[in-house]
DNA sequence: AAAGTTGTCTAATCAAAAAATATATTATAG
DNA sequence: CTATAATATATTTTTTGATTAGACAACTTT
């Protein structure tokens, strides 16, 4: 019952291409950065989101990505569902047929009513609304970005590891 | 962002537990058969749920487990939050003082919104309304439990992999 | 009191998935 | 051309979920 840092890593991603939305692509060595996430993982996680058609990308130097919508025309549901592919919170809720008894199972109907739950309130969160979030709390604090977010490690400064265990 | 067979196999021990309430105890080996849950595993799981005050057992022939509240007193949010753990869906999101900044973090908020989302699902959800389920669907189709669930295999009848896999 | 049943506890193992890294290749602006 | 940045594939490492094992403790029945 973990979020993924594949979700986690993915919508930073996203909320920093989303906040430079109207000024040209972005490069990941950027959002790598800013947001303390590997390269390497960040260009794995924005290959299906290519494929998802969320983002577009520009070859060679002065290159980068960017959303091929605004940023208040994608929810984090579009990105974490992406991400998280097409497994559910259980195999059974999205493959009923796996289980021959899928139909008379009463837990399943539990998970998946937790399934909706989460698809209807990332639904409603879009990337506009985090970027909005994002700008105004760095009025009151003038420093960037949000370089752990619990246990994401900085890609060149590797963190204190009893932060990234649990 | 799955389900652990911890929450799932605990719910449906819970269920079956729930539905033998006014019978007095019931044996780990007697949950184990109906629902095709290892017996090993489910004893690890009972213990948690113990100490959270939400079973007491007896010892020794003729022994097993009771609840110890009447199943319309006890949600799958009493029993899911026992079986995961305090850890939540997100290390920050119970542990905000493990980053400096989740204060100002935007997407920590989002997960935390999950996190209620899926609390509140399943606080509304008790025992009494699964074994209540349970009962009507048993009138129409009269074979016994939920022997799969998607990936649950049986304790004497090994299934095949291929269900076990994703 | 003995025997047998059932729960309790701790440890060890296994497997799968998640997370992170590495290398080589392709496109393109300048 | 050359440098830059994306793409693709593969590999490694780590974590943790899942499962199994065995010794021990409590209790009921006879």
């Amino acid at each position: 019952m973990k979020i993924t840092t594949r979700s986690r890593y993915g919508t930073r991603m996203m909320v920093e291409l989303a906040a430079h939305y109207d000024q040209g692509p972005l490069q990941i060595g950027e959002i790598s950065r800013k947001q303390g996430l590997s390269v390497k993982y960040l260009e794995q996680l924005i290959i299906p989101l290519k494929r998802a058609g969320l983002v577009r990308s520009v070859r060679g130097p002065k290159g980068g990505h960017i959303l091929t919508r605004p940023p208040e025309e994608i929810t984090v549901w579009d990105v974490v569902s992406v991400l998280e592919g097409s497994k559910g919170v259980t195999l059974c809720v999205p493959n009923p047929d796996i289980c021959e008894r899928s139909h008379i199972c009463p837990t399943r109907d539990v998970w998946s009513l937790v399934s909706k739950a989460i698809r209807e309130t990332l639904s409603q969160i879009t990337l506009a609304d985090l970027v909005k979030k994002t700008k105004e709390v760095e009025k009151h604090f003038p420093e960037a970005g949000c370089p752990l977010e619990g246990e994401g490690q900085g890609a060149d400064e590797p963190v204190d590891s009893s932060l990234t265990s649990g």
